[in-house]
RNA sequence: GGGCCUGUAGCUCAGUUGGUUAGAGCACGCGCUUGAUAAGCGCGGGGUCAAAGGUUCAAAUCCUUUCAGGCCCA
């Protein structure tokens, strides 16, 4: 009767659970890292090495963490926690922008009413509470920096630096005033971002209206018969006075055609496939063929009349005009819209806004009668003046959904006010150089694309009339002019530095003059600075004037910062220090889902977008594993499916791990290891493997990380070497030279997974580094070095895998067919086409192959023939041996014989 | 509509300056093992390289167009 030997065996013995229980053990680690001071220590470690700053790019400090800004910060971690392993000191401060209207919204909805300095002190409130929850779940994902320092744009310090920043912009005379048309609410008074516009429906009058070509235009490219005029339509008719232009496209067809109504003819020019429409509405009829027709790039540059004042309005080209309503020949009022602004400004026309706060015409409007007027109920007297004039074509009632003031429920007009600017043009050309020369894109196509928005960006409007945000430094002297003085701003940035910036709203008038030493009569504005300003200055604010370095090796965001935070920080940079900001600037894509569409488009996934409910669900490792497998540099795939597979390689590195644990429960440190092939292989794959990771690493290509380390889990050591090895470590005694050859390989192998993973898996990594006996975190270590060892094996090895392919299809066939079960019951007559089974010996070939009773002949073609071993089984190693004892093989009764002999005797 | 980018097995990725029959892991199917066991091992099926056209002796790779998707503009 066969013994049990299974006591007699050397099996692996860990406290290293296989059941990761994620979301209760990561919390527990991060109370030890917190405790022990983690970061600090390791900032401490690195003092004397080369910096490598990853500057963060401040999140919202708004909403719960989601799924792209997990990534985000995740990737970050990845950097600044391989960067500390590659060796450097790599410190990260975390920040927030704070300033801003999504907050100052939030705030002003829930209670109605506030004054400026109200709303200010909500929204700072609000901001520091989610700056508080997202520093949380920040850190819950594992993600490690100085969480307990973090940069806040709106500490005052950071807002003085922004002041200050603000008047170098100044002294380098890049700041200037000028008119740009906003949303403007008349009931409420106030300029209003998009977010607070919503949209009713309402019943205009919609008027065509004819503005004749004036004399002058005959002999152009295009000759006009007599009285021929430009047919326009427009639902506000009030901004007509404000009229300077007629936007035309250049690709559309455009005619001069008759038409007669009631006896009346009117040449008019419109666009031939808005004629229908044109004759519906207004009852007349073409007469004839066209005179003349021509696309609209002919008419560039064309003059007409206006049709009331004494005023041209010149013909523009405009890539905005549509052809679904209207005549293809649009009315432009600069002052009362954006298209029409952008196309003024393009053109060097006036931008008039002859209105006042409450929406009533102003005397610039040039029709007297109607000064003092609300604009909507002038709609009125400008029809009139237009029939009066015989420049009016038709009207009709025109249903359409229009913007309204969120608050005082009044219809919103487009309205310019007084805005500062930055020059853009004097910092253009420095900026593409930057960006050229002086920066490495990654992915490299970030180059072009940011080249581009540089190139076509218009300049910057830095003046926003809100309440939530820096004060815009501007004064205003008795006789109503802007001063705008660099020393008055930094005496004002000193009082903020300490003060903060409320000051500026608590302070009256006289007071603040005379705290910054401007004349008496000196009154100030409520504009706040654009907060891309504020986050766009924190080279200067964080990286400068705190971290004490010069310049960030590193920004790393999304690609839509490419038109923001890249941008504006490149912008202020080439402002303030003449270069970029960065040396390298990397993007991620957006997270979207398994159709590649964006997910937050989808409101199925609306909920748990949330990164804490995949946290909680998953753990942090789960999340990180994730980004870490994907490659960021395109939109990165996200689904529970992904999660599902992840979770999958996440076992099966963990159990790696385990093992190699397990088999090392009593390893010694013994000299000069005896490597057989295997070991020799293994540690040779181990260094190209390390080689892979460090670079993958140091070019940032982390799911090269993810993809090499899986690999060499997953094959090179759960499926062979750790399966081939499993005889010698279980069934030999534990001293025997080959055995503590394995465990010196496992070992190094171990400690290499461990500190290879940190950046990724740091939880784990961490976990299984503390089992194997070690009281510091992994996370102070630094990655092993490649020693390119026993390159020779990998070959050798590569042709006995070839081998066993062979006889893994012939063990198959003989199962197949009932001849065997377990491979060990099989004897392999095995044909080698190859030299390397010569070299090695037939024990080792057994072991390599994982049979009991191989023999091997060459042979030309590579075969292998199965059949029952004739040799009994062993009871302790299951090999089917020569038999020494009863029930042993000769190894196994040497080995326990002395182990039974001992349990007998006691 | 414009600029930039992406599209290789069910999923995540490889695929060098164009050069054999396009690879890997996971998933799936069928077995083995029960001494890594809510584990481990073996074998197997699966791809018109988004589509069409072109350049070439030769295209997943170069060019053009189309389709789908993303970001930023309009």
């Amino acid at each position: 009767m066969s013994q049990n030997y299974k006591d007699t065996l050397n099996l692996p013995r860990t406290d290293f659970p296989m059941k990761a229980s994620l979301t209760a053990r990561e919390p527990e680690l991060l109370k030890s890292w917190e405790e022990s001071r983690l970061y600090e220590q390791i900032q401490k470690s690195r003092q004397d090495r080369q910096s490598f700053v990853l500057h963060d790019g401040p999140p919202f400090a708004n909403g719960d963490v989601h799924m792209g800004t997990a990534l985000n910060k995740i990737l970050k971690d990845f950097v600044v926690k391989s960067q500390t392993m590659l060796g450097k000191r790599a410190p990260y401060v975390p920040g927030w922008d704070c300033h801003g209207l999504p907050i100052e919204y939030k705030v002003v909805k829930e209670s109605r009413g506030l004054s400026p300095l109200e709303v200010r002190k909500k929204s700072e409130a609000f901001a520091r509470k989610y700056v508080d929850l997202q520093r949380q779940q920040f850190k819950r994902l594992g993600v490690l920096g100085d969480w307990e320092n973090p940069y806040l744009t709106m500490d005052p310090k950071y807002e003085a630096e922004i002041l200050r920043a603000f008047a170098v912009f100044v002294e380098k005379n890049l700041v200037y005033q000028s008119l740009k048309p906003v949303f403007w609410s008349t009931g409420a008074q106030t300029a209003l971002a998009e977010a607070e516009v919503e949209y009713q429906e309402r019943d205009d009058t919609a008027v065509y209206v004819k503005f004749p070509i004036a004399s002058s235009s005959v002999g152009e490219a295009v000759s006009f018969p007599p009285n021929t005029s430009i047919a326009i339509w427009t639902t506000t008719p009030w901004t007509l006075p404000a009229n300077m232009a007629i936007a035309v496209s250049p690709n559309e067809l455009y005619v001069v055609q008759d038409f007669t109504r009631d006896g009346v003819t009117e040449t008019l020019l419109l666009a031939d496939k808005l004629v229908p429409q044109f004759c519906a509405n207004t009852k007349f009829d073409p007469v004839g063929e066209p005179r003349a027709s021509f696309k609209g790039d002919k008419i560039d540059k064309v003059k007409a009349r206006h049709p009331f004042l004494d005023r041209e309005s010149i013909v523009l080209n405009a890539d905005f005009v549509t052809m679904d309503t209207g005549t293809g020949a649009v009315h432009i009022a600069p002052g009362h819209g954006a298209d029409d602004y952008s196309l003024g400004r393009k053109n060097k026309l006036l931008i008039l806004s002859p209105v006042d706060d409450h929406g009533k015409f102003t005397e610039e409007a040039g029709l007297p009668n109607l000064t003092g007027k609300y604009v909507f109920d002038a709609n009125k007297d400008v029809v009139d003046l237009l029939r009066e004039r015989g420049n009016l074509l038709g009207e009709q009632k025109f249903h359409h959904s229009y913007p309204y003031c969120w608050r005082s429920k009044t219809p919103i007009i487009f309205r310019a006010v007084e805005q500062f600017f930055i020059r853009i043009d004097d910092l253009r050309s420095r900026a593409l150089e930057a960006i050229h020369n002086e920066v490495r894109w990654i992915p490299a196509w970030g180059e072009n694309r940011i080249a581009g928005t540089v190139e076509s960006r218009p300049d910057w409007v830095i003046s926003r009339q809100r309440s939530w945000g820096v004060p815009l430094p501007v004064f205003y002297s008795k006789s109503g002019e802007a001063i705008l003085d660099a020393k008055v701003i930094r005496k004002l940035a000193d009082l903020v530095a300490e003060r903060g910036s409320n000051v500026w709203f608590e302070m009256e008038d006289v007071d603040l003059a005379k705290e910054l030493g401007l004349p008496a009569g000196t009154t100030k504005r409520n504009d706040t600075i654009d907060v891309w300003i504020d986050s766009g200055v924190s080279h200067e604010a964080v990286v400068k004037k705190w971290m004490g370095v010069e310049i960030a090796d590193m920004y790393l965001e999304a690609t839509d910062q490419h038109r923001g935070w890249f941008q504006s920080s490149l912008m202020t940079s080439v402002a303030l220090n003449n270069r970029a900001p960065y040396k390298t600037c990397v993007t991620h894509g957006f997270v979207v889902d398994l159709d590649g569409k964006k997910i937050s488009k989808s409101s199925d996934y609306a909920k748990p977008m949330d990164a804490g409910h995949f946290v909680g669900k998953h753990g942090a490792d789960l999340v990180r594993l994730w980004a870490s497998s994907i490659n960021y540099t395109d939109d990165v795939p996200f689904s529970e499916e992904i999660f599902t597979r992840l979770s999958d390689t996440y076992r099966r590195i963990r159990n790696t791990l385990r093992i190699l644990l397990g088999n090392l429960f009593d390893y010694e440190k013994i000299d000069n290891p005896q490597f057989t092939l295997v070991d020799r292989w293994i540690l040779a794959r181990l260094d190209e493997v390390v080689k892979e990771c460090r670079a993958a690493y140091e070019a940032f290509e982390f799911h090269k990380v993810y993809h090499s380390l899986n690999q060499f889990c997953a094959v090179d050591l759960s499926s062979l070497y750790i399966d081939i090895t499993k005889d010698r470590m279980y069934c030999d005694a534990p001293d025997s030279p080959r055995r503590r050859a394995t465990q010196a390989a496992m070992q190094e192998i171990f400690r290499a997974l461990c500190q290879l993973l940190a950046p990724v898996i740091s939880f784990t990594a961490d976990e299984a580094w503390r089992h194997a006996g070690r009281d510091k975190s992994v996370h102070l270590e630094e990655f092993p070095r490649s020693q390119d060892r026993h390159r020779d094996s990998i070959e050798i090895v590569n042709e006995l895998l070839r081998l066993r392919g062979v006889i893994g299809q012939a063990l198959e066939s003989a199962r197949q067919e009932k001849l065997i079960g377990n491979s060990l019951e099989a004897a392999i007559r095995l044909t080698s086409d190859t030299e390397v089974t010569r070299k090695i010996d037939k024990e080792e070939l057994e072991e390599f192959f994982i049979l009991s009773d191989l023999a091997v002949e060459q042979g030309s073609e590579a075969s292998a023939r199965v059949s029952k071993s004739a040799y009994p089984k062993c009871a302790r190693c299951w090999r089917h041996r020569p038999a020494a004892t009863e029930d042993l093989c000769e190894r196994c009764a040497a080995v326990a014989g002395r182990d039974v002999a001992s349990a007998r005797s006691t």
